[in-house]
DNA sequence: CATGAATAGTTGATAATGACAACTAACTAA
DNA sequence: TTAGTTAGTTGTCATTATCAACTATTCATG
């Protein structure tokens, strides 16, 4: 880094670097290198939310939107999306038709196999050195923040992940 | 939430859910509460740029760029809407007519000291019931992850938090 | 010193996404 | 039966990241 000889410093080394920005690099990081083991698969987005259709015997694209957070709207797009690909199927609910459950594919569930070791992997390297006491402290302290955060007035935010 | 009813669970609760959903999860609520802090101030983004900006003596877009690992182009169009604001200003620095070297305003700097506050306040929110030495295990433990995480083959991931 | 390579910054195009509003179809409650 | 609610869809808009092409400037090398 030619930009230390410029007075520039790696914002991760400063201590008044706000909490979010070091979450984020690490965030971005673990994607990034599940995103690279999983660059075979017939897909580049949206693998936690096949995953999470997958883990569950009945959801609806409501459900998904109140899951993830995220409009409703977005979900028809990544519905379509891995539809499109063959991963998952809707299906209507015939004891309400205005539901539609999704399912995972045949194809889907065995790309779940895949995201899950993925995922499995990337979290063991990330946690390389650590105690099992200290990766489950370190859970437990993400929790903990998450809810001390939970009640804080907010200006709504929202996470965009695109994949180069 | 009577999503319960329908069989869904938040992601949080599920041990399987990948380390970097939590992690946003979490900045999302800590930039979210923060920007919510900020809603007077006359700018809605790049709060930590400014920052940044701010607490170096002498920076370029190009550094910036290397800084926030985005590319230079997106720079441009920060420093075009902090400049627009009055916040920073563009100087060209005279030993290589190249670089323009950022500069905060008086407006910037006085921005800085509350987005300082802002940062500082939402993190000891965040902190809350933690000891001194549990928020150090804790950082620490981000520097861990991170530094394991650094060397992985990875695909270029983005992810953009934009307020609404 | 001249020429080509490299660098800093700018602009324009493309792509992904989220929010919101308006809409349809289906269900519910009165 | 009718009004209101809910699930999903579509379209529009705003934001932003990336990439490529471009200008101006500096550097390196013969």
């Amino acid at each position: 880094m030619e930009d230390v000889k410029k007075g520039i410093v790696d914002p991760l080394s400063k201590e008044d670097t706000p909490l979010a920005f070091r979450l984020n690099v690490i965030a971005k990081k673990y994607y990034g290198a599940a995103a690279k083991q999983m660059e075979n698969l017939d897909m580049e987005r949206y693998f936690f939310v096949l995953k999470l259709i997958a883990k569950s015997e009945f959801i609806t694209q409501q459900c998904l939107a109140n899951c993830l957070k995220v409009d409703k709207a977005g979900i028809v797009r990544m519905i379509d999306y891995l539809s499109d690909k063959g991963l998952v199927i809707r299906e209507v609910n015939p004891n309400d038709r205005r539901e539609h459950r999704i399912l995972a594919s045949k194809k889907g569930l065995k790309y779940v196999t895949k995201i899950e070791a993925s995922f499995n992997d990337i979290s063991e390297k990330a946690f390389a050195g650590f105690t099992k006491a200290e990766v489950k402290q370190y859970l437990e302290m993400c929790q903990r923040i998450n809810e001390n955060l939970e009640s804080l007035p907010s200006t709504e935010y929202s996470i965009i992940y695109t994949k180069n």
